[in-house]
DNA sequence: ATTAAAATTGAAATCGGTTTCAGATTGAAC
DNA sequence: GTTCAATCTGAAACCGATTTCAATTTTAAT
């Protein structure tokens, strides 16, 4: 059956290797794991043989025995959206750090997809499960749903980026509010007073967490809210290119426009050259997520950064300490910074009026 | 020790089920893996009793056991590129329909990362691999990297996107001189005699095919290839920015553009703009990949498209059926296929003196 | 050279499944 | 009511590691 090319060549095991080297197989997996001593020649002898066959432990054999797989299992809405594959590369670089590896899954917005993808890393036995996006907004709504997260707590940690009540899941979430802050502090400071606010879903704690603080932000200088001005949807260029069409068509045109994130943010930048406005000297655009598009478009947007390496890094840490049964924060909070292109400039003269 | 909040409560086992069934375990396993017969009443009540626990037998248990995991290790150059997370995410729907779980590791282009992230996979026991990009190309001049891949193809079947002599892989390859001759034929279709290809290293095959039938086919319209026209680099959009830089600094302007991917288009989109020069009026450009950035950028991208499903799942097919010892066709190719958009059109009047 | 203490070592149990093999039931046919 | 075949079932071995426990070998001290 040794067939060139699938070739399945017998795998050899931990026995192999004490046959060789003459010890028994508890010895070898004493110098595999460094968890007890062994005679310095045994040891030498016992780590050439290994090289010489390039001998891996079955990991499978490993984590059944020691019952850690030292792997944390990912769930993300789409790996697609750059924003999410930011954070997982954060994620696999940090944990591989932290002597993890990370199995990935996305649910992509299905809420079946999404439970069997749970089940799945269960079965795996993964020491934690770092849910990124996804439905995790539904348990305020799916009691069905929140049972199920409650249970998979029971047995597994789980670590969601966002917040939530309905289920004892650890939490990393961003300050949507002070994300928003500087937002506003940096359009207001560039003489924006009317100011839309572009695609996202209200139920959504994140995006209504911008929204509470966008309105926060307009009564702390005394600004009049125009309800126009706040047109919600989803989260892609489709939706930024619509609502931006339906803002653009105000007698009361809005200076500047906040994108939900930056795929938003795209198609508003396409609704306002069709408009035949430039930006920013007619209008600002600023988005979130700072996700490479923002880097891609024309002109460059300025968009709020949350340092991903960081915030993959907090996620890992969260995980591995749960997983170890170390106490820890269930809340943690990942500091957003804006960082400045071309798509933001003060407001034009004409509407300071 | 019981933690409400990271809680490891005992996990149940096959045998918990079998005595509250009051079965053997065997009973119990045959139930779950349908392989052999259990009488009508037993089945229902062993049933009921898993649901009821909603156990989740231990895929580390079985995997040891059967020695096969349903699993498919992917190692992706870096998912953060739209090309390569489209491709994963369609190996994954690909995969669940044929009843595996996939395992995603980045390389980031580092062989060093490369060769950790195969090793991690063979130990997991990954039915087998699926190696998409990345440093494959490398076999071609480092032996000792070469002899690494040999010794995997082994123990597990290795497919990669691409082809490669040195080592007894799967292949599944993109058909780039197709793709090269739609996009010639497409441009000189619509008149363009001048057109100049940016970005990519020749050193890498895929694009080597490209330049190749680029050649080709200027010599078939008796073109006389201009050597300023072809400016390599890497994938990137600063790549696109500078080559497009140079060449549209050249005497003899070509009027069509072709960028090795989206992301050097984006680039060469930047560079035309910053000329004050229009697409496509002006100069047409096109890519390669049809990713979504074709879709994000000002005008929208005419892109080659390979079909990500399709080829996501001829990638999992011959994984899969490597993996059960089915013997395959060891090359298999993808088709691609145009898709216009806005950046191609006639090449100028004034070019066609 | 003895002897106690310290360092090594291997046998066997364990992790949680699957599967073989032989024995026990059941059913159909007569 | 037998008889023989077809179904079911459980005990035990196995997959490939780790770890406990007791035994053995070394080393140090007297």
């Amino acid at each position: 059956m040794e067939n060139e090319r699938t070739g399945v060549g017998k795998t050899i095991t931990i026995y192999d290797i004490a046959k060789e080297a003459g010890v028994s197989a508890s010895t070898v997996s004493r110098v595999l794991t460094g968890n007890a001593a062994v005679r310095q020649d045994k040891k030498e002898r016992i780590r050439s043989i290994i090289q010489k066959y390039n001998f891996k432990p079955n990991a499978l054999a490993k984590g059944l025995s020691d019952t850690s797989t030292k792997t944390i299992g990912i769930i993300a809405a789409d790996v697609r959206n750059p924003y999410y594959s930011a954070l997982f590369v954060a994620c696999e670089v940090a944990a591989e750090k932290a002597g993890y590896s990370v199995s990935l899954a996305n649910s992509l917005g299905e809420k079946e997809r999404e439970q069997a993808q749970l089940d799945l890393l269960l079965q795996q036995r993964v020491d934690a499960i770092i849910q990124m996006g996804g439905r995790v907004d539904d348990l305020i709504t799916d009691d069905a749903y929140a049972e199920k997260v409650r249970s998979v707590c029971r047995t597994t940690p789980v670590v969601v980026t966002g917040k939530l009540d309905k289920a004892p899941v650890h939490s990393v979430v961003i300050d949507e509010a002070m994300g928003m802050n500087l937002v506003m502090e940096h359009l207001i400071g560039l003489g924006h007073k009317k100011i839309a606010l572009v695609g996202g879903e209200m139920r959504v704690n994140s995006t209504y967490l911008k929204y509470q603080k966008y309105r926060e932000i307009l009564a702390k200088y005394g600004i009049q809210e125009n309800g126009e001005y706040v047109v919600n949807g989803t989260y892609d260029p489709e939706t930024g290119y619509e609502a931006t069409n339906k803002i653009l068509e105000l007698k009361d045109r809005p200076t500047a426009i906040i994108a939900i994130n930056d795929f938003a943010a795209s198609g508003a930048l396409r609704s306002i050259r069709e408009h035949r406005l430039h930006v920013p000297e007619d209008i600002s655009v600023i988005s979130f997520d700072n996700t490479y598009i923002a880097d891609l478009v024309m002109p460059k947007l300025t968009s709020v950064d949350y340092n991903y390496e960081d915030y993959g890094k907090l996620l890992i840490e969260t995980a591995t300490s749960a997983a170890e049964g170390k106490d820890t924060a269930n809340v943690r909070m990942v500091q957003p910074e804006i960082v400045e292109r071309d798509s933001t400039g003060p407001a034009p003269r004409s509407s300071r009026k």
